[in-house]
DNA sequence: CATGAATTTTTTTTT
DNA sequence: AAAATTCATG
């Protein structure tokens, strides 16, 4: 026991060892959070506490996977795989299947990811006859989904409807909802909506949960929204063991309806709860802390605390600016090809943390010109490719016949004389019996109003699905193959990419799926279609690279977002730009303080060298725009910004300069030497 | 109904 | 600039 509390300091320990009772550990970033959840559950099972007993909930796959090597490293692999490591979507999944009936929901529902989500929107706006004009569809989606978090409900919300906007919105809702129910399909929020009714109204099934999870453990407390904490509250209800991390300076998931005040809170929401404060750092070197906190200091409203290094002094944190996003790109690139080269660092040791999607491109093409290799986390690119979209539907049709979306996807994929007039007058028919548009061509009487030869073409396609309704469990893999030569997929892709090189690409991209499943079934304890079909949609990203690329070495590109509860050795922290860093929407939604925070957890990542990056002009909606240092960065230098400076948000708009088409790409030596001024000068 | 051209929209962040 | 959507034609 002494061993496993060798190398701690006394605050840590006391989080370690305070078994009983509520733990709020307020964790400052890089303050040793995931050692002390981990040896927490080392402790406990050295106490004797069974490892079945044991609860630890997660924001990502990639932090739970990180957890349980790491518990598995302090008390064997045997012990570790007992314990339930997850993330709140995982968690409920498993218990919803457990429990299907119970909870409402059929046997075989189907997650529908972020398009699925969008495809449904729209569907729900077509049929009640609302224009996209009047509202786009994300911001209707993501407006639902903000709703659902704070657990309102679409009865409740068009009942307290203001305007005549939100009475649209209410509307939209109800038919979206009306929607997947009608396709047996929940979304990644109903999924946390439907666990939490489950335990309030189902009795046995939480007295069971109660009983076996004595000890919960909560990372990133910080990030927790309403369903989530209902549902803590309710499996911790009893013993009351509940041990929660978290650091109020790292929320960055307000939009997603989490509630920083939560962590403020907790001690009242949980009597006589036990404070911890972590405020020791043994992450980063004295400039890099210091820069973090000179940002951190403007945000009012937050637990006042002040990192201390103890790694101490380093070098200091560098600012670069290029001419634009390209030599931006270029500068770093070329940087990371030198340090790998004359230095000991490898490709591993870097980072580079951007703000929205749209900036890794450049960083792409550069790092692919100089041949440094890279991983692109998060951006989903795969995932979202039409053929991979596609199989996918067509797995999730064979699962759930009713599942609309998919329906929809793929009648007609490849062609099958199945136009989009007859499939329109279909889901018009099936909103009006309330039934999904699958059950129109079932009821004869139905069909009858629809063109013969489309009803036709549709019942054939559904009797060469129909095949394949049965699970296949281990045996996924040639059921998937022989489903793709049944419905002629192959077809689909000669028909959509005429090139030969893309179509063979694309192909590709097919059998990249028929990889994933081999991987899948190989991993998985009772594998089967319906478990491959969780763990892509709940963890797209990690079944991606897991068994190919795990170990290589290669530069990290990703979203600040995804870079939480990371740390690397060298972090480039680029496009620091009003507009970008905080972008432009925080600032006309007044969020800037998430912005901050944001900024906050970037710089904090980096262990021993930070060099923050910016541009002169970059290039917006295809025209080139003008661009201005972040407010961040004058905050972190305690400098004024200068008078002739404009917020992001301010009405004035941003200037365009010139239209620099291919010259830019070609002189690419001159630039270099532009790329990197100080922008000592600039700011 | 399918195809290719013309048009329009797009950029927050994620389970 | 690229992607998505709509339009016009066979």
């Amino acid at each position: 026991m002494t061993d496993l509390l060798k190398g701690l300091n006394a605050e840590q320990k006391l989080a370690v060892t305070t078994r009983e009772g509520p733990v709020l550990v307020l964790a400052g970033a890089g303050s040793g959070k995931t050692k002390v959840i981990t040896v927490r559950m080392a402790y406990l099972m050295l106490w004797g506490v069974k490892p079945e007993n044991i609860l630890a909930m997660t924001f990502t796959n990639k932090a739970a996977g990180e957890m349980k090597e790491r518990v598995a490293g302090l008390v064997g692999k045997d012990k570790a795989k007992l314990l339930t490591v997850g993330t709140f979507h995982s968690f409920c999944v498993k218990l919803l299947r457990a429990h299907a009936a119970a909870a409402g929901l059929a046997p075989n529902f189907t997650i529908c990811d972020a398009s699925d989500q969008i495809a449904a929107v729209k569907g729900a706006l077509r049929e009640l006859r609302i224009g996209e004009a009047s509202i786009q569809p994300s911001v209707l989606q993501g407006r639902i989904s903000l709703m659902k978090n704070k657990l309102m409900s679409s009865d409740g919300f068009l009942a307290s409807a203001a305007d005549d906007q939100d009475e649209l919105v209410g509307r939209a809702w109800k038919m979206y909802e009306e929607h997947l129910r009608r396709a047996r399909t929940v979304d990644f929020d109903d999924l946390l909506l439907f666990t939490l009714q489950l335990l309030r109204t189902n009795e046995r099934v939480r007295a069971e949960l109660e009983q076996r999870f004595r000890y919960v453990m909560v990372d990133e407390y910080q990030d927790t929204n309403g369903p989530q904490y209902e549902i803590v509250r309710l499996v911790a209800g009893r013993h009351k063991n509940l041990c929660v991390v978290g650091d109020d300076d790292q929320s960055i998931y307000g939009w997603r309806g989490a509630d920083v005040t939560k962590i403020l809170s907790f001690d009242k929401d949980f009597r006589g709860a036990k404070v911890v404060r972590l405020e020791t750092n043994y992450r980063s070197t004295e400039p890099i802390l210091a820069a973090a906190n000179a940002v951190i200091a403007h945000n009012p409203d937050r637990h006042a605390k002040t990192l201390r290094s103890a790694i101490g002094k380093g070098e200091d944190v560098v600012m670069l600016r290029g001419d634009d996003e390209v030599s931006e790109a270029d500068t770093v690139a070329r940087q990371i090809g030198e340090l790998v080269r004359l230095t000991r660092a490898q490709f591993s040791d870097f980072a580079v943390l951007f703000r929205t999607q749209t900036q890794p491109r450049a960083f792409e093409e550069q790092f692919r010109l100089r041949a440094i290799p890279y991983v692109l986390i998060g951006g989903m690119s795969f995932f979202d490719r039409k053929e991979v979209r596609d199989v996918l539907a067509y797995l999730k049709l064979a699962h759930n016949p009713r599942d609309e979306v998919a329906f929809l996807r793929v009648v007609n994929c490849p062609p099958r004389g199945i136009g989009r007039g007859s499939i329109d007058k279909a889901v018009e028919i099936a909103t009006q019996h309330g039934i999904s548009t699958v059950q129109v061509f079932e009821t004869p009487e139905l069909a009858a109003e629809l063109p013969a030869a489309t009803v036709d073409a549709v019942r054939a396609f559904r009797n060469q699905l129909s095949v394949f309704a049965a699970d296949p469990g281990e045996a996924l893999v040639g059921w998937m193959r022989q489903l793709l030569e049944a419905v002629n997929y192959r077809a689909e892709v000669d028909r959509a990419y005429l090139e030969p090189k893309l179509r063979e690409e694309r192909w590709q991209g097919v059998l990249e799926i028929l990889d994933l499943a081999e991987n899948h079934v190989r991993r998985t304890r009772k594998a089967s279609l319906s478990t491959f079909l969780e763990a892509l949609t709940l963890d797209a990203e990690d079944s991606r690279d897991d068994g190919k690329v795990k170990h290589k070495d290669a530069v990290t590109l990703m979203t600040l977002h995804s870079a939480k509860g990371l740390e690397f050795e060298r972090v480039y922290l680029v496009g620091v730009e009003e507009g970008i860093l905080p972008h432009a929407r925080s600032v006309a939604e007044d969020t800037v303080e998430e912005e901050r925070r944001l900024m906050y957890v970037g710089i904090t990542r980096a262990k021993r060298h930070l060099t923050i990056t910016l541009t002169k002009t970059r290039s917006k909606y295809g025209t080139r725009v003008e661009s201005h240092p972040s407010r961040f960065l004058y905050e972190m230098k305690g400098e004024k910004p200068p008078k002739d400076w404009k917020a992001a948000g301010s009405a004035a708009p941003a200037v365009r300069v010139t239209e620099g088409g291919q010259r830019t790409r070609k002189k690419k030596s001159s630039k270099r030497s532009a790329a990197v001024d100080l922008p000592h000068k600039d700011l």
